[in-house]
RNA sequence: GCGCCCGUAGCUCAGCAGGAUAGAGCGACGGUUUCCUAAACCGUAGGUCAGAGGUUCAAAUCCUCUCGGGCGUACCA
C-alpha cells in the first residue's frame, strides 16, 4: 500500500492539532493517528475519533482501557473543546465555529478547486477505457467502460495526476477481414456513406450469417486480415475508409456523454511494432510454438497459454496488448495504468500482465484491469452479432425526451429547455451507469434508465438548480464575514461535515476505482440539504442568519456541481 | 471439470484496506405546497446480510466449504 503524503486529512488543522497533541501527551506517532483518525458515525460522539485497536500493540492493553487512560490525560485545549473515552474509542469535540468558519472558508476560498490534492503531482497515469470496436454501433453495454473511465480520468486528475485518457480502439484483427470479405461479396458504397455503421454492421451479421452455412467465407477472412496486416494497399484502403466512418460516428456519441480522450491509439497503432514485441520474447526464450501456433506457455501458473501469433502468422490482441503496455510504458513512464475493460476479459489480462512479467517489466505491478460486470437484458447478454442491442444513441434519445416531458409538465416556463433536457437525460443515464459497484452485472431497465426520482443523477442536479434558485433570489454577493455560531441546527452540522468530506470522497472513489462512491457521496449530501430546506427557511428576515445560511448554501451548491463535474455530469442552474 | 465474480428488505442497490445501533431508493400505505423549484420532504410497513463452519476482543466485511446465478477456460475481442 502506498502511503501519500498529502491525504484529505493533511489540511485539516483540527487533525493536526489531535495528532499533535497524541504525540506530545502519550508519545504516540504521527503517523499513526493520522492513519486510524476518523469520524464518528453520529453527531452526539464529537467531531473526530480515535478507533483504539490499533494501539493494543503499541500499549500492550485492551481497547478500551486504552482509550480511557487517553481520556484522562489533559489532551484538550486550543480548538479541542473535549476528549472522551467511548468505549474503545476516544472522540474528541472541536470548537463548532471555528470548524464551520473553517470548512466554509475553504469552499468559498478554494470554488471549482474544491476537492483538488497535489499528492499525484508528478505522476501519470493512463486510462485506457471505451476502447469499442470500429464498424458496430456503440450499444449500451459500451456506455460502462467509457463512463466508468470517464470519470476515473478526472478523478484522478483532480488529485494532481497527469492523466493520458486512452481509446484502444478495436480497429485491428481477424473481424476487419470477415468485414471486408463481407463488403466485397455484399456491400455498396453508396449504401454506406447513407448509414456507415448501420451497413458494417449489418454486414458483419451478414457475415456470420452466411459462414454457418458457408465455411470457406471464415478462410476467405482469415487471408483478408492477412493482407491487411501485410499492408496490401486495396485492402488497407478499405480498412481505412471503414475506420473513419465508425470514428466520426463515435464522436457523436462522445460529444453527447462529454467524453474525451488524449489519444486514439487503436489496435492498428501497433502493427509496425507487433514483429519486434514478437522478437524479444523469441529472444526472451518465452515464446514457443505449440500446435502451430506461436505462444507463451503459462502452465505454470496455471493459465491456459498466450496466445501471440495464429496458425496462419496472423497476430492477436493478446500480441497487441503487449506491445502497447511496452510502447505506453516507454512513451509516458506511467506510475499507474488501468484498463477499463469487461471483468470476461479478465483472463486476457492476467495472460498479458504476466508474461509482461516474465519479460521483466516489473512495472507492471502498476497496470490493474479495472473491471466491470456485464449489462445484460433480462433473458441473457447482449451480443451485436445477433443483433441484440440496444443503441446507446437511443438510450440517450429516449432519456432526453423523459427531460423534455418532465420540464414540459413541471417547468414549461424554463428557457432553452432543449440544453436542459440534455443535461439532465444524459446527467440520469450516467449516473444510472456509475451507480452500481463496477463488478456487479446489471440488468438493463428502461425503468431504471428513465426514472428522474429517488436515487438518481436528476435528483443531484435538481438539488444543485434548487440551490442555484436560492442563491438567484438572495441576489447580492456571499460573504465569509458572517456569524458562524448561528449555524446551530444539527443538518447545519451534518452538512458542514459532509461539506469537509468530500476531498475524502474523491480520493476513496479514485483509489478503489469506484465512482460509485462519488455518486453516494453526492446522494447523501443531497439528501441532508433537502432535508434541511424542508424544514427550515434560508432567506429570512433575521438579516445575520440568512447570510450565515447563504454561505452554507452556496457551500453545498459548490460542492454538488464539483462532484457532477467529476462524473462528467452536467450542472443546469434550472431544470 | 477447473478458475474468477456476484448473492444484504418484495424489487434495485449502498455499506466490504474488520469496528460503535445493518442503510437508501423504488414499489405499498398515510401525510406535507397561502413558504427560497413537490424532480423535494416526513411517517408506517418490510432483514436469520444465501447456508454452514472458522479466524478475532469484534465479521455483512477476512478464510474454508456448500448451494444458487453470471463470466471465462488455445488461434474472437
Amino acid at each position: 500500500m502506498v502511503i501519500n503524503t498529502e491525504t484529505h486529512s493533511s489540511k485539516n488543522p483540527f487533525i493536526s492539532e489531535i495528532v499533535r497533541r497524541l504525540k506530545e501527551h502519550a508519545d504516540i506517532e504521527a503517523e499513526v493517528v493520522k492513519l486510524l483518525i476518523d469520524v464518528p458515525p453520529n453527531p452526539g460522539m464529537g467531531d473526530y475519533t480515535l478507533p483504539c485497536f490499533a494501539l493494543k500493540e503499541i500499549f500492550q492493553k485492551n481497547p478500551t482501557l486504552i482509550a480511557k487512560e487517553l481520556a484522562s490525560i489533559p489532551l484538550a485545549g486550543g480548538q479541542i473543546t473535549r476528549v472522551e473515552a467511548h468505549g474503545p474509542y476516544l472522540n474528541f469535540s472541536v470548537d463548532k465555529n471555528i470548524l464551520t468558519r473553517w470548512v466554509l472558508t475553504t469552499v468559498f476560498n478554494e470554488k471549482d478547486s474544491y476537492g483538488r490534492r497535489t499528492l499525484g503531482s508528478g505522476k501519470t497515469v493512463i486510462i485506457d477505457y471505451s476502447s469499442p470496436n470500429i464498424a458496430k454501433h456503440l450499444g449500451v453495454h459500451h456506455l460502462r467502460s467509457a463512463v466508468i473511465g470517464s470519470a476515473l480520468y478526472r478523478l484522478h486528475k483532480a488529485l494532481g495526476y497527469r492523466v493520458i485518457g486512452i481509446n484502444h480502439l478495436g480497429d485491428w484483427g481477424t473481424q476487419f477481414g470477415q468485414l471486408i470479405t463481407a463488403f466485397r461479396h455484399w456491400g455498396s458504397e453508396d449504401a454506406l456513406q447513407h448509414d456507415p455503421i448501420g451497413v458494417l454492421n449489418s454486414l458483419y451479421v451478414k457475415f456470420h450469417e452466411e459462414a454457418e452455412k458457408d465455411p470457406s467465407l471464415e478462410k476467405e477472412a482469415r487471408a483478408a486480415f492477412k493482407k491487411l496486416e501485410e499492408g496490401d494497399p486495396e485492402t488497407r484502403r478499405l480498412w481505412k475508409h471503414f475506420r473513419e466512418l465508425s470514428l466520426k460516428e463515435f464522436n457523436k456519441v462522445y460529444d453527447a456523454l462529454g467524453i474525451k480522450f488524449d489519444c486514439y491509439t487503436g489496435e492498428s497503432f501497433y502493427n509496425e511494432m507487433l514483429e519486434g514485441t514478437v522478437e524479444s520474447l523469441k529472444t526472451a526464450g518465452l515464446a514457443t510454438i505449440s500446435e502451430e501456433a506461436l505462444i507463451v506457455d503459462l502452465e505454470k501458473y496455471d493459465m491456459p497459454p498466450c496466445l501471440l501469433k495464429k496458425r496462419d502468422e496472423a497476430s492477436l490482441y493478446a500480441t497487441r496488448d503487449i506491445c502497447a503496455a511496452e510502447y505506453r510504458h516507454k512513451t509516458y513512464g506511467f506510475t499507474r495504468m488501468l484498463y477499463v475493460v469487461g471483468s470476461e476479459q479478465k483472463l486476457h489480462f492476467r495472460q498479458v500482465f504476466k508474461v509482461l512479467e516474465l519479460m521483466g517489466d516489473d512495472w507492471v505491478k502498476n497496470c490493474a484491469h479495472v473491471d466491470f460486470g456485464l449489462i445484460k437484458f433480462k433473458h441473457g447478454r447482449m451480443s451485436t452479432r445477433k443483433g441484440q442491442i440496444i443503441l446507446l444513441e437511443e438510450v440517450l434519445n429516449e432519456a432526453v425526451t423523459r427531460a423534455h416531458e418532465i420540464i414540459e409538465g413541471k417547468n414549461p416556463g424554463l428557457g432553452n429547455k432543449d440544453r436542459v433536457a440534455t443535461q439532465v437525460g444524459v446527467g440520469a443515464v450516467i449516473f444510472t451507469d456509475l451507480s452500481t459497484r463496477r463488478t456487479k452485472d446489471v440488468i438493463f431497465d428502461w425503468d431504471a434508465v428513465l426514472n428522474f426520482e429517488g436515487e438518481t443523477g436528476p435528483y443531484v442536479q435538481y438539488t444543485h438548480a434548487r440551490l442555484c434558485s436560492v442563491m438567484r433570489k438572495y441576489g447580492r454577493p456571499v460573504t465569509t464575514a458572517v456569524d458562524y455560531g448561528l449555524l446551530k441546527e444539527e443538518d447545519e452540522y451534518l452538512l458542514i461535515r459532509k461539506l469537509e468530506q468530500f476531498p475524502k470522497a474523491i480520493e476513496g472513489a479514485a483509489r478503489s476505482c469506484e465512482p460509485v462512491i462519488m455518486c453516494n457521496y453526492l446522494l447523501e449530501l443531497c439528501g441532508i440539504f433537502n432535508r434541511y430546506y424542508n424544514h427550515h427557511r434560508i432567506i429570512s428576515q433575521d438579516e445575520a442568519l440568512t447570510r450565515a445560511r447563504i454561505l452554507l448554501s452556496d457551500s453545498v451548491r459548490q460542492v454538488l456541481r464539483n462532484g457532477l463535474t467529476l462524473l462528467g455530469i452536467q450542472t443546469p442552474e434550472e431544470m
